[in-house]
DNA sequence: AGCATCCGCTAAAGCGCTTTAGCTAAGGGT
DNA sequence: ACCCTTAGCTAAAGCGCTTTAGCGGATGCT
């Protein structure tokens, strides 16, 4: 029967393969997308279908299907900046790596929507109340900085997505994949706790973030939970952050390692691997000893994987799972897909403790007192 | 008339624009395609058409635009290899820079094509005689590797695509984007020439690629120019390479240092930015001075952005300009599209020197003889 | 006046697929 | 012997778009 793909440059239709299976082109469709509870098909029937389908060397045309059914296995992902930014060039790559990971795993095509944008020319999710990204079965929305007002609105409206970070300010209904930062930052306490530091220091970034005020909610409970009180402190860089009114302001790194010498903290938990490095760097050249008279710990790593690479110094720091991250958005999208209209999901993610050199024990002369 | 978003959830179609504005749909076609030639549209009707389409945020339907055989602004990138690679992480990344760039200038979105693969499960182009890239417009294919085999056959069927990398390979009749190496090292030769250097070596890696052909065959003709002969010697690493039959064959940095010496070199020109970094640690650790008494230029920088952004050691390389070439992919691309059938484009991008701290005037005493 | 053009538009035929409605024949219950 | 069910299938209606064929009417030419 071997008729190949002799007709001329068409294509390889449904009809072609329904036609030489001497059935109707519905039964193809539901052999092909092995949809039981559509069409009833007998094995006999399925196997001649499956037949043809080898020997005209058949493969479904995309754009048909989702013209017809609705589903095009395509999967969008969102940004308001620019993916592949220049600046701040790590931020987005390791979601997009597990995004990839798992389109690719699961047979999906990824849409980024470089082209959405609205009359302004900004990058924006509804340009003229038309939603830009109803091409995709679903999306992904990436980035920190977000439109509230757009997000609300494609819930609403019932489009299928996930956004990748925590989005409280987007309402409730919405699906989001994030790093567990409050459990991370106890996990450090706890860890800094059981090997017998009783005094510490969060330094918290000038600018907020949801990120901020998350980690900063894991340090007060695992200090309530250790009843450290005034030896777990709250430091801010420059001005004062809105958020942490508590927090003590101090103008830099330098300024850090004296409160922490007056107060007594033995450990500096900071919230960047950028800050902690910096930190590192001012208390060496102060002579201090790290780990021997100060412990370092870094909350994130997002945008310098420099230090998880090449680790020099190792810092001690708290690794972001950003692709374990992505790679879970794609899955419950997926899954938010198959049951649309199910309640939201949201999924906070484990962070790891990437172990460096600059934790240890606290010094002897504080614990021997 | 604001009739709005009513209609249930249902899309609004270029049927309700047609309505809208008491016209045929083959005119809103017309009109939102801008196709001058296809129909005559006076430009009340056009006016009359755009009012309905913003009066009723008509977003066309990529899915049936590509299946009746309409361009749907969507540009394909497909890689053999995965797009964010864990490990030779930065290889893509600015290409995609420069293609996400002018993709968003265009108003184009960008599809990945994670999903298209064989039923062997490997990524390929084609499965079972189909082209799974027919759902975007065009494409652009990135990468190392390919196989020669589906581009030719790509380009027979006459779907418009752009590769980046020169792909001699895969036939005359491929257009392609890439990175005049050749002239780079010619210019890096005319540089060192004139700087007084009258013997020099051109490194090369183990691994044969084009470019290390074209990097060479650049480096011959330069040579040719100075009439440098012997004092313009190639040298490889481990084992004898077969593209480069005439080159000598050195184990290591060590190895190379000596031979410099040996030879009278003043200055050493290596593939890539890695490999003339590793020779600048051994000469460093050797006590031989740079650039005081050897001259180090790389040829590359792919894969190590380490030394473009944050340089330590500021090492004079040519840098490849691979977010002009994403973005020129993308601008060829489009033009292909529409001058179908055109003669191939294969543009060469001018590479730049960016000058670093390891190349200056030869030696006195050797310049003095 | 008569014919050929040209302009501006409409009608309708697909593109390849999914899905619903319905049809036939075989079997089961009473 | 009758009706009902069920299994296994077909026919056909779209999904939203592009494009071709063709149709009146206005205009130009002779």
């Amino acid at each position: 029967m071997s008729e190949r793909q002799r007709v001329g440059r068409r294509r390889v239709t449904q009809q072609d393969v329904a036609r030489a299976a001497n059935v109707s082109t519905a039964i193809v469709s539901t052999v092909v997308n092995n949809k039981a509870d559509t069409l009833r098909v007998s094995e006999q029937t399925r196997a001649r279908v499956w037949q043809a389908i080898q020997d005209l060397a058949y493969v479904p045309n995309a754009a048909a299907q989702s013209l017809a059914g609705g589903r095009n296995r395509l999967i969008g992902a969102f940004t308001y900046q620019r993916l592949f930014p220049w600046e701040s060039r790590d931020f987005y790559y390791e979601f997009l790596l597990g995004i990839e990971e798992e389109a690719e795993q699961t047979g999906h095509n990824l849409l980024l929507f470089t082209g959405a944008r609205n009359d302004a020319g900004e990058r924006s999710i509804f340009n003229r109340n038309a939603n830009l990204l109803e091409l995709a079965d679903g999306a992904i929305l990436v980035g920190g900085r977000i439109d509230g007002d757009e997000i609300r609105r494609l819930a609403e409206e019932g489009y299928p997505f996930v956004m990748i970070g925590r989005r409280d300010a987007a309402g409730p209904k919405v699906s989001w994949i994030a790093a567990d930062y409050a459990a991370a930052t106890q996990m450090v306490v706890d860890r800094l706790h059981a090997l017998g530091h009783r005094s510490m220091l969060l330094v918290a970034g000038r600018r907020t973030h949801e990120t901020v005020v998350e980690r900063r909610t894991g340090f007060q409970a695992a200090r309530r939970r250790h009843r450290l009180g005034d030896r777990a402190q709250t430091v801010v860089f420059g001005e004062p952050n809105p958020d942490l009114p508590d927090a003590t302001c101090l103008a830099d790194e330098t300024e850090v390692l004296r409160f922490a010498r007056e107060t007594g903290a033995t450990a500096v938990i900071a919230e960047s691997s950028y800050v902690i490095h910096r930190i590192y760097e001012v208390a060496l050249a102060a002579g201090v000893r790290i780990p021997g008279d100060l412990s370092l710990v870094g909350l994130g790593d997002h945008g310098d994987r420099q230090n998880v690479l090449s680790p020099d110094p190792a810092l001690t720091l708290v690794h972001t799972p950003s692709r374990l991250i992505g790679a879970t958005a794609v899955r419950t999208l997926l899954r938010r897909l198959d049951a649309p209209g199910s309640k939201p999901d949201q999924i906070r993610i484990q962070c790891e403790l990437s172990e460096g050199t600059t934790v240890a024990a606290p010094p002897r002369r504080k614990a021997g007192k």
